[in-house]
Formats: C-alpha cells, structure tokens, sequence
DNA sequence: CGATCAGTTGAGAATGGTCAAATTCGGTGG
DNA sequence: CCACCGAATTTGACCATTCTCAACTGATCG
C-alpha cells in the first residue's frame, strides 16, 4: 500500500490498518467535490439530513448560535478533517458550519456513509476512533474555557492549532499561517474581541508569541506549553489498534 | 426480540437494529461485574490499557485534573451509560473517572472491545453513534460554559439531568433524586463552590428549582427551559439509522 | 461529643465585559 | 499612484459577574 492517499486516509490509517478495498471505499466518499466561499454557511443548526465533508482545503469552523445573538466557536477544522458527522448520524444538524475561508471539501450524503460501513464496516471502527480524537479536542477546550484563564486558555488554542497544523504539513514549531480573526478567536475561546487583543497583546509584550496579519509566530514553544499546560498526547495516537 | 435486556442495550437498539447474535455478543460484554465505592477513582489520568465501563448502578463523573489542584468535571454518567470508549480506543486515559456513589459496572477490557467490534462489526456503529450522543452533550456543556451565565448554566445542566434520568426511568418532570454535591456541580460548571450555592438559592426564590439533600425538585420546568434556552433534541434519536 | 464535611452568608478583590472612539489594513475605483 | 471605504484591530474608562477569603451553621458519624 504505497500509493498517493487522501489526508483523510492517512489519518485513519493511524488507527486501523486499512485493506485495499477499503481505502477504495473511502477514496469514493470523495466523489462529490464541491467549493464554498468564505462567511456562507455549510450547514446550519435545525438543518435536516445535512451533508458531512471530507475538508480538503481551506478551513470552516464549526458553532452554535444563541438566542442573544452570541455564537460559541465549538471547533475549527483543517484540511483532512472530517466534519457533520454527527449531524448525519442524527439526521439534523445541531450545529452550524461556517467556511473561514474559500473551502475545497467532499460532500459525504447519509446514504454514501451507511454503504460504505455497511460494505465496510472496519471504516466504522476507524471513523469511530476519528471522532473519539475530535472529542477528546472538545474536552480539552471545555476544561479551558471551564478552568483556564484567559491567558493560559488563549495559550493553549493556538498551541493546539499549530500542533494539529504541524500533523498535516501546514505549520511548524515556529509558526504558521491563520485565516481566523480576532472575532473568531472571542467566539471559541468564550471571551470578548477587546478582551482577547487584550490578551494577545500580552503575549506578544511576553515575547511568547505573535498573532498578526494571517500569521502566527511562535517565539517561545516551550514557554507557552508550560503556560498552559499542553499535553500533546490527546492529538497523537501512536500506531494502528485494529490490524 | 422481547426478552430482557440492558439499559445499554435498549439505548443502542435506538440506533442500530440489533440481531440476536448482536444483543448476544453486547450481553457477553457484561461478565466481569465489578462494584465500586463512592471517592475512589476507576481510572485515572494518564493510566495506560485502562478498561471502559458499562454502568449498571450508581453515578460516576468524568474529570480531567489540572496542576493547580482545580479539576473540571466533564461529564456524569448515569446507569446505562458506556464509559471510558475513548480512554480504550487511545489506550492511555486522559481523565480520570470518580464514583461518585456506590457503583455497579461491567468491566469491558480492550480485547473484549475489539473482539466483539470483529465478530459483530454493526456494534462499532451502535457505539459510534452513542459516543456521538456523548459528544452532543460534551458540546452543550461547551456551549454553557463559554456563552452562558451562572445561572442560565446551571439551570441548563439540571433539566439536561433530569431529561437523561427520565430517558432512564430515574426521574420525572417534576425532579430527581440527585447524589451530587455542589462542590460537584461547581467543578462541572466552571464556577466556585460558593457561587453555586448563591445561583441555587436564587433558582429557589425564584420558584424554579430546589436542589436540597440529594432531591432536585422541579417547580417550573417551562420556565426552566425557557431560562437555559434548553434544547432537548441533543438527547433524543427518534428511530434506527441502520436496519 | 468532637471532628469532619456540606452548605450558607458577607465583604472586598479581580478577571473579563461593555461602550465608545481611534487607528490600521486590505482592497477598489478613479 | 492615490483617495476612500469597510473590516479588523487597538486602546481607554468604567462596570459587573464571579472569585476568594473567612466565618459560621447544621448534619452525620465514629
């Protein structure tokens, strides 16, 4: 098994030892390309029967609005990543998702993932340890927003997002590149816009690290991981568990 | 299918319809029944191979420990709840695991996971979408702590409890009984002890909720989901995905 | 009957929010 | 190249939700 995969591939393959067959069934959930534009939204709360999306470039947040107009950034996802998961499995959406950027994806119908678990079922298995990683991403950001600061909280986000960005050739220790505002920043980590300038004014001020036009520079790595407590291992699995 | 079977087992036939060789093999997972007292964690951070959980008896809640002597409880599991998937699935638990009564569970090591995801592979999906519904509720509790006050917060965590305890035939609208202290809901909510106590004296006044020696007392559940802005779709699954 | 733990209350401090007003940046049209 | 526009960012002043500390009550248990 050496030829080209989709990023999706290779990162379930981190989990379960894939067949040929079943990497051609995955690589069939990408039929169905599709492009967005930035600030529409894929999907929307209440939505029923929605799409999933396999990203494959550009990046989406996924959010819930509330009745006073605020809105909680639940996760962003990145190329490679796969969303509307739940929402399928559900059949209504009870999230929105936004495309940050201009966004490449695959649209995956209910129909196309039950095939494919039903033909292929160790694809269940595999998307199942996918998500168990995605919520272990949500914990990880609940017990920020619940007992971090705003300093340590906001630390550790953009310490996650260059880990995460690092796994998939798109970031390095030192930095990289970011489309998410300001505004995007507030509505993930529970705070307000002035206050997170605020905050990333201090970090900058601490030589820690630099949020700056599209670009995060990282001056300090182990500084920041020591600031807020950063684990890396809830992102990495370290070989496949199903053969 | 008409004979007996486990809250687990009723919870996943939401989703999946289960054969007899399926509900056999879930059954099987039940061996190894294991009792627990109140304090004592199952598991806890960072422990390699930990096993999961099938809850028979008791409460038990989820918390992740952070190096200022904080903790941030993630979540409480109530009987019928299947614990601990994502610790076996990464084979290192990164929370630790509290009975927070005296407990009754079936043990479920990583070999019998993985045996049973092999022989009966539909299971991977029931599980997939159980963990699912965990995830909607890790998220709703995201969203509360990060965009909602003290008070819509708590009232929010209650009338979920008391949703999840009636799926359960453990509550009914008008209250539960509830072996959580505030200490514990302050951990859960991302708020301090004494807070708790002044956002539940409130609830009281205000003809709500009374939460008082281990009995939730519901007085006004309309006006409570009206409060929380509770949605209560995130708990229900309204007939089987897979046939 | 002391000890311990859950709950209760008050006073003062602090983290982060709100409002309002610059300032800068990235286009866009002339 | 320049003027201009809207969006994103920055800063200050003031405010409020929630925290911390500390004291006190009440129940339970050996």
């Amino acid at each position: 098994m050496d030829r080209a995969q989709s990023p999706l591939a290779r990162k379930l393959a981190n989990f379960v030892a894939l067949s040929d067959v079943e990497l051609e069934v995955l690589d069939g959930l990408h039929q169905r390309r599709r492009n967005f534009i930035a600030g529409r939204d894929l999907v929307h709360q209440g939505q029923t029967h929605p799409a999933a999306y396999i990203l494959a470039d550009g990046w989406v947040c996924s959010y819930k609005l509330l009745r006073d107009g605020s809105r909680q950034v639940v996760d962003f996802q990145i190329p490679g990543d796969f969303l509307g998961l739940r929402s399928v499995l559900f059949r209504t959406a009870d999230h929105n998702i936004e495309p940050v950027t201009a966004v490449e994806a695959s649209e995956v119908l209910e129909s196309d993932l039950l095939q494919a678990f039903s033909t292929t079922p160790r694809l269940a298995t595999a998307l199942l340890w996918a998500a168990s990683r995605d919520e272990a991403m949500v914990v990880e950001h609940l017990v920020g927003i619940g007992r971090r600061d705003a300093l340590e909280r906001t630390a550790h986000f953009l310490i996650e997002l260059s880990v995460r960005l690092t796994l998939v050739g798109l970031g390095t220790r030192d930095g990289y590149s970011c489309p998410l505002t300001q505004y995007h920043l507030a509505d993930a980590l529970g705070l307000s816009a002035v206050h997170v300038n605020r905050v990333l004014r201090k970090l900058r001020e601490d030589d820690l690290l630099t949020f700056q036009m599209g670009q995060v520079t990282i001056h300090d790595f182990d500084a920041l991981v020591e600031l807020a407590e950063f684990d890396r291992s809830y992102l990495d699995q370290d070989g496949p568990l199903l053969r």
